[in-house]
DNA sequence: TATGAATGAGGATTCATTCAT
DNA sequence: TATGAATGAATCCTCATTCAT
């Protein structure tokens, strides 16, 4: 699935390979331009570039896209939307404690987002919402809120349940996610000036801990 | 202090179109150009928007910098810095509790970052840092693992006084500090899309409540 | 030959705006920087008058040459370089005596250059030399310094030959060279200033006259 | 005289140093521009750079000259004719023979030309003639032309006196002033180029014994 | 489908010129 | 008279977009 996100067909092994999969090109492309956009930026992005990484010229790029916005939106639009979808059906068909379940989102977004190409969308949407408020709209509305909703949900149930202290649900769980986003961002941002790397492991075991913690009764 | 961090001219009212401005102007620039390259990020802002908002031509802005890029990296420079300065001024001459100490960090950066022009800043650095290699350096060092340490020595002496649980304090550092520096970035980013606007007390003050029930022994 | 150093395309005539024309472009724009260039200066020559003359838009020149100072510096490298050799290897086949020779050769330069696209290099090199250092260094070496060193050597050989006087070669090379020199820089600048037109014929004639006459025994 | 070609006040030593006279700024400004000018020509000398070289800011050329262009054609029209000038006077009242003249005119040309600030005039008007269509013009007429009729004037009086053969006197008075103007444009030009120097006294030399060898009868 | 030469609008930058002091 | 801050028109250059092949 994170395979897919920005998806490679696979089916490109079986078929000679002198022969590209005709419909494997806008995938090719969304993945090159979300690698590049959220390198750079929208503005700082050339369609140059994007062509380059995905092995064609500028001028194929409009076969499949109407122009250099309907690329960038298309890449938003049709990647992280089911991050969140899978997300709720884990909340949805799991049975074991809230404290679990919080636990088990947590991990799974970072192996879905942050382990996944899918890192740089968070911090490419937060650098061009002031460029595109409607975009802007969409991203807040299915995927930040829906997000918060799902974390919230969790939430209430662990309070129902006499797991969690009384707390405002909703600000809680953005509190729950708010080290994730940020730790997607920085380390897109700063990767490079890491030396050390940034130590995962750590800081998911840690913030689930500090965060249990201190929700719990 | 935060208000002359850069700062906004105030009485020009009803001058003839130019006077001998020379000491105020790179400021009233500086402040243009942070509003204007967070809202739109480095590559998409015009200095012709610049200078309009500084109530000055383009070329007035050549006289002070050198270029679009000096400009822009003077602005990040000349401001943040201070901020954590003035956070580990606090830190050594405060004599409460570390409990107390954190608190009082978390809603002093808030207070000096989140509600004044600096706001703009973390989210500019993000969506630049790709674009400027050595200024994501600088800012890093100078800011965030600056930032990071001065937390961790607070997270180190609550652990000697005996008023936190052992923890990795770098780590501790980092997820006391990333709710807000998500805070900052997002509601920048999405302001226009929060109909209900941003609860900045509420959630700080669970942020702080949380954090700190589950830090504590 | 002459015709081709920056030849001027022929049979464009009822095309569509544009074709593929990559082989062909570069030379009809070096063509018609010469013409510019030559008119004008570097500095008070516009792109687009170039452009324009060469029958494309601004934005292909970019398509072969990096800025107008590459250009500018093509210009100059690729054309007059090529007469030198001409002449060179027409003094080393030449059998005749060193007075025809001499003749011949100023005749040919002429020939090569005063009549041909090439009248506006000289002038203009000698206008830009102090805005191109480099270029000036290897125009000096590679088409002054070897156009006098050609020269030197047939008046070497004249003087071996009993026919010319004993004179420094250097000197008499450059002063056999000069009025050519001064002509061609002359007439591109004041051609439209001499309503009579110059007659080229009787400066030559006249020239080769009386500096024969003033080196022989 | 040559030292007021494009002059310095000498007055300016007795008076207090401090007490720029005023009416020496214009001829600063005119030496200063003299300078730039022929180093770099007239569309890239920046006036800034005049401005600099001549001890003020801008704005105080500004105060002499309408524009960059007033200036420039002041400096033409300003200096090089009282050259011609003196060379009319002194084959007026020359008394010996016409070889005597030819070659004094020559050498007072280098004197009055060659070695005196003046030396950048002819280049920058052969590069600028293009641009400047009425001042070049006025400079062909008022300088070349009468420079040559002066020249002319002599070979016709050595003709008459049976010094010299019979021959076209207009052209061959422009090839007595060539080997000159040559040597004057490209000293200028290609100066860094010529790491020996260049020999002038040895060209002028040349120049004057194989042209009066060739005239001669 | 794919190419890539060509376009031209857009924006950074320069610098001659103005004008309040 | 002299300054120099400010202006804005002019020009280089970039790059998204088009279209003949």
């Amino acid at each position: 699935m994170p395979a897919t996100a920005v998806k490679r067909r696979s089916s490109r092994a079986a078929r000679p390979r002198w022969h590209r999969r005709k419909d494997a090109r806008p995938d090719e492309i969304l993945a090159a331009a979300l690698e590049v956009f959220s390198d750079r930026g929208f503005a700082a992005t050339k369609l140059e570039d994007i062509a380059r990484r995905a092995g064609v010229t500028k001028g194929t790029i409009y076969l499949y896209f109407a122009n250099k916005e309907a690329l960038f939106k298309a890449l938003i639009r049709e990647t992280i939307v089911q991050v969140i979808a899978q997300g709720e059906a884990l909340a949805q068909s799991f049975t074991g404690s809230a404290r679990d379940l919080l636990e088990r989102l947590v991990r799974e977004y970072w192996r879905l987002v942050g382990e996944t190409s899918l890192v740089g969308i968070p911090k490419l949407m937060m650098a061009e919402a002031g460029n595109f408020p409607e975009l802007a709209r969409f991203y807040y509305e299915e995927v930040v809120t829906r997000g918060h909703r799902l974390m919230a949900g969790v939430i209430q149930r662990g309070i129902k349940a006499g797991e969690f202290r009384p707390v405002n649900v909703m600000v809680a769980a953005k509190l729950a996610m708010s080290p994730l986003m940020h730790a997607v961002v920085a380390r897109k941002a700063f990767s490079a000036c890491m030396p050390e790397g940034f130590n995962v492991a750590n800081y998911l075991d840690t913030h689930i801990d500090l965060y249990l913690h201190g929700i719990s009764k």
